[in-house]
DNA sequence: AGAAAAAACTGTAACGATTACGCAAATCAG
DNA sequence: CTGATTTGCGTAATCGTTACAGTTTTTTCT
């Protein structure tokens, strides 16, 4: 059994006959080290396979390298964030990238301040990023005070101070959306959309509200719901609008699971998506929730959760970096893309 | 801003005129240090908001007090697994339990073995869980070999040696999900199963296989298949399926998304879920992707994701704190419960 | 009372890197 | 050719803790 304790420094400098400290220098790039013995360290440290001991690099510096993420388990319902699979594998890669280590804590919701102060007065990471922001979210604040690196995935719409972020503008994907809907005919257009104590799900509304306004159309509260995004959720409420007076010609879905439920109910009362009913989804490109292998099934707004990992991960190390350097911020906007769930709207 | 240097075991040491050593011992509960000492001791450590510097305790003890997750990202597919988040969700509840910290790597499914080195050579974690277990998986060699302890998610049919796993009994729970559709009077049952790479794919596959041999019906070809567990591929293999001379009247679905898929397959034909077609799907219990609310939706075979988590977890700990212990084993066994998508088999 | 044993505490090295500082040898300026 | 500068490397301190080996004080026993 390959039991043996790994190489390290000393012993690795001791069978180049050099002093540790030369040896540090030379794999840390260092200038004052002759370019000849260099070379000489990095092909022995390669042989050898000599990787140096976070423990002792993270005591010597004080750095942790390493990152968090915290996510916040309803403490009810239980119910995780589906985006975060993909929206950790994008980010996950960058710290790779970078020797950067990532840090997971699953707490309950109403433990976070705490998990938070922790992993700072461990001295566990050098920074955190923050998930499913709420619309006033008292995170913010928080780390603010305990002065830890962190980056937002999402705004907080109650907060004024400035602060770090990468988000989608989500408001215009509605928008977008919305006016897609109205030029093809649609004018009973409904919103199934996420929990509205998620910041995000506020500017959704608000993107779909304003599109609305454009023409003239006051929204009409029984065509627009807010809950879970769940394939079950969007059916119910799809199912009670289409069974209305005067139903809905037309949905916007928060979700591919949402836009999932939405269609059951369209069949399930023998209409035909993207003919009877149009529906457009917000298409956050999970692996696992494949809009269609090369033809898109629902027209979608589209912004990949896993690019926005990438891009708030690759914010934070930069905050690491050089914590003077003022907040960061980066908008992603949405492609519109073309599937076959719409459709003009059919003639009364 | 509360940015000074938090109180360490020296200055704690000096304000109470005590050496570093009696006060760490007192702090930890060695027997040696008089009681009206470690009491003082211990009220002086609340009173400054001592917290032992977690780099330096691993640095001391050897000990990284964190658990590895790596996640194999298809290279090509770039799928990652769905039940993903939920198992994180159930192991980091333990580590936190245990004040251990759990890191993640997601790294290319080829760059695995180096990964797993990379972990233990710089001492960053003390054990690591494996996921997503394939039928011959060559990481189970890798690790022994490493000696770094790990327990898989899953067994691997092609290795003989013994380790330590957590798993699901998929054979068991899909002989049974089959059995039951047999006893309705079905007996053109189709299985719509996960990729046959995966260990747990193979299992399900010999369970339904078994089922049916004892009933004497031989497995026909045609109601077999093997792909993502994705809602898409689900739809279309039972499609295709039911537009044969001789469709099947029932199915087994490998998951709640290629449930959904089959669902949707059948409503499509104008048939009813449950009268004229019946459908089992195995749940995993995932927290986005529920299977009803009070009633279950599918009737299902069903086996929590997190507490597999949670075992899993758990089984390392003890693992890490006694390695001579020989590999443990767990086998969960599903659930079958009831829901609205079985019924006898329609007469002819 | 005196020796042995137990209790209570202290000092010194690790742990494995980084890094400030020091010092020769080689190079350069004049 | 001498003094100053640069190059290249080594010594030793440091990070905050635990492990190990002493040392002192107190208790126990005969």
């Amino acid at each position: 059994m390959g039991t043996q304790t790994p190489m390290n420094l000393k012993e690795l400098a001791q069978k180049l006959n050099l002093s540790p400290t030369t040896v540090s220098r030379a794999l840390n790039g260092y200038p004052e080290v002759n370019d000849v013995t260099r070379e000489r360290i990095v092909a022995a440290a390669k042989r050898y396979n000599y990787r140096p001991n976070t423990r002792a690099i993270r005591l010597a510096t004080g750095r942790a390298m390493a990152v968090g993420h915290v996510f916040p388990v309803a403490t009810k319902s239980e119910i995780m964030n589906p985006i975060f699979a993909d929206f950790i594998a994008g980010a996950g890669e960058i710290y790779a990238a970078n020797g950067y280590d990532m840090l997971l804590s699953v707490v309950a919701d109403d433990a976070e301040a705490a998990a938070y102060r922790d992993l700072k007065s461990r001295g566990a990471v050098d920074g955190v990023i923050v998930h499913a922001v709420r619309t006033y979210d008292p995170r913010i604040a928080s780390l603010q005070d305990l002065g830890l690196p962190f980056v937002t995935h999402g705004r907080a719409t109650g907060i004024e101070t400035d602060y770090s972020w990468v988000d989608v503008n989500n408001r215009r994907a509605f928008l977008r959306a919305t006016e897609f809907l109205l030029d093809l005919g649609h004018s009973r257009i409904a919103l199934v959309n996420g929990k509205e104590d998620m910041d995000f799900a506020i500017r959704r509304r608000t993107g779909y509200v304003d599109a609305l306004a454009g023409r003239e159309i006051a929204p009409d509260p029984a065509l627009m719901t807010s809950d879970e995004m769940t394939e079950l959720s969007g059916y119910r409420a799809a199912k009670r609008m289409l069974s209305l007076e005067n139903p809905p010609t037309a949905f916007v879905a928060a979700s591919m699971l949402s836009g999932m439920g939405v269609r059951r109910a369209i069949e399930g009362q023998g209409l035909k998506l993207g003919r009877d009913v149009s529906v457009i989804i917000f298409d956050d490109e999970l692996s696992y929730l494949r809009n269609g292998d090369d033809v898109p099934i629902f027209t979608a707004t589209r912004s990949s959760v896993r690019d926005a990992g990438r891009i708030a991960a690759e914010m934070l190390l930069a905050l690491i970096a050089d914590p003077t350097q003022g907040p960061l911020h980066r908008l992603l906007e949405a492609d519109l893309i073309l599937g076959q769930s719409t459709g003009p709207a059919p003639r009364k």
